[in-house]
DNA sequence: CTGGCACGTCAACAGGTGTTGGCCTACATT
DNA sequence: AATGTAGGCCAACACCTGTTGACGTGCCAG
């Protein structure tokens, strides 16, 4: 859609440093960066709007302008800071999933663990089902899920999988699962998904992931 | 978004008729329609666009006039036939998952048999990697999808389920499978959900549906 | 043969989009 | 205290969107 620069930038914001993204969410002040500016609050306040954004509208209906209304700063601004929208989007999706210490786990309890895990940080984190959004849509929200499947989902199972080499495809069905729980329950909001209490939901869903996890390859 | 319309219709189009919304897809001449028109093979044509273009876009991005130009006609002719983009949406998103008989199926072959027609149905319409896609950005989309959850998966869960209280609940969860799996192998494109075959899904995925199906309530 | 009407095209509208450059202000450093 | 600069706003750009109305054209009924 949006050609490419052919050459260069032909004359970037003053200040425009994407090396540094900043990853803090509402926090101003977390992390220890070298020289906090002055800048950093509208930097949050911009990336904490966007966030919502993204995840209640889904990429293309999430305007710059809205955002940048929603953060009390002019849409320049998010350009400024940012580059362009992809930009803004790459550094409001930024997701850590925070995956628990499961190693000393009672081997087959891990499946409950881990699906209350995500229940709970799915519901803690409207950008999660944001990101879902935005990954379904957008090439690079696509990317940026497998990326944290990869990186985040996938060393958990490598953890406990017997088989190193059989740990990329039961990665994948628990995502499936889990992701598809999340898309009927959150996004889609199909009533007996959400009428689902979190222990019915565990108790369900728990012996599917351990069976992905542990059992023999079918 | 749009403001709906306080009384009627302005003034509407000579011939639009919305109570007779087109079902056929690609064939010019499915159905025996009352009195077949001059322009049934422009309708078929605009559906059929607008089908790949919200497959491969999602709604947002589908302009009307990239389908028109794909159909090779003007964009208001998709205005005179389907009202606005959302009627052209509506009717274009009419799905039909074409569950086969299950009730003389062994109970316990019920879960492959399903999770084969899925897939099967799946990799054979683009389409329904395209609704998943509205489904999830868009509010009408995900009306959609609940919709075919309800007219489709139910009516096959009721058949089989044991205790018909529990059924909806139980076709949810065969859904949050299905569906997920489809994300992950479809539309986010996971390497090794993408890297299975038929029959390492089938065999993977089976047990799960199985148990969702006809297994105790935990 | 002639009128009406379905079919279709063209051009435009009003509004919204991402993005840019100029200008003002207030802070922090010298 | 002077001054460079980062932080911020404003107005505009070029483009694209859904949607509309006027205007031809060829088919079919009378």
């Amino acid at each position: 859609m949006a050609e490419r620069r052919p050459s260069q930038p032909p004359s970037p914001a003053p200040d425009l440093d994407l090396d540094e993204l900043p990853v803090a969410a509402t926090a101003p002040d977390a992390g220890a960066h070298p020289r906090p500016r002055r800048s950093d609050a509208t930097r949050a306040a911009i990336l904490a709007a966007a966030r919502d954004r993204f995840a209640a509208d889904g990429y293309e209906r999430a305007t710059i302008r809205a955002i940048a209304r929603d953060a009390g700063i002019d849409p320049s601004m998010v350009m400024r800071y940012y580059g362009n929208k992809e930009g803004l989007f790459a550094a409001a999706s930024e997701i850590e999933l925070h995956f628990p210490d499961l190693t000393q786990v009672p081997p087959d309890e891990i499946g409950g663990r881990l699906v209350r895990h995500f229940i709970e940080r799915w519901e803690g984190d409207e950008t999660l089902t944001g990101m879902m959004r935005v990954g379904v849509t957008n090439a690079a929200g696509a990317e940026r899920m497998r990326g944290i499947f990869a990186e985040q989902i996938r060393p958990v199972v490598d953890a406990v999988c017997p088989a190193p080499e059989e740990a990329a495809t039961r990665a994948a069905l628990i995502a499936s699962q889990v992701l598809g729980m999340a898309l009927c329950r959150y996004v889609l909001h199909m009533p007996p998904a959400v009428a689902l209490t979190h222990d019915d939901l565990i108790a369900w869903l728990a012996p599917t992931v351990q069976r992905y996890l542990t059992a023999e390859r079918p």
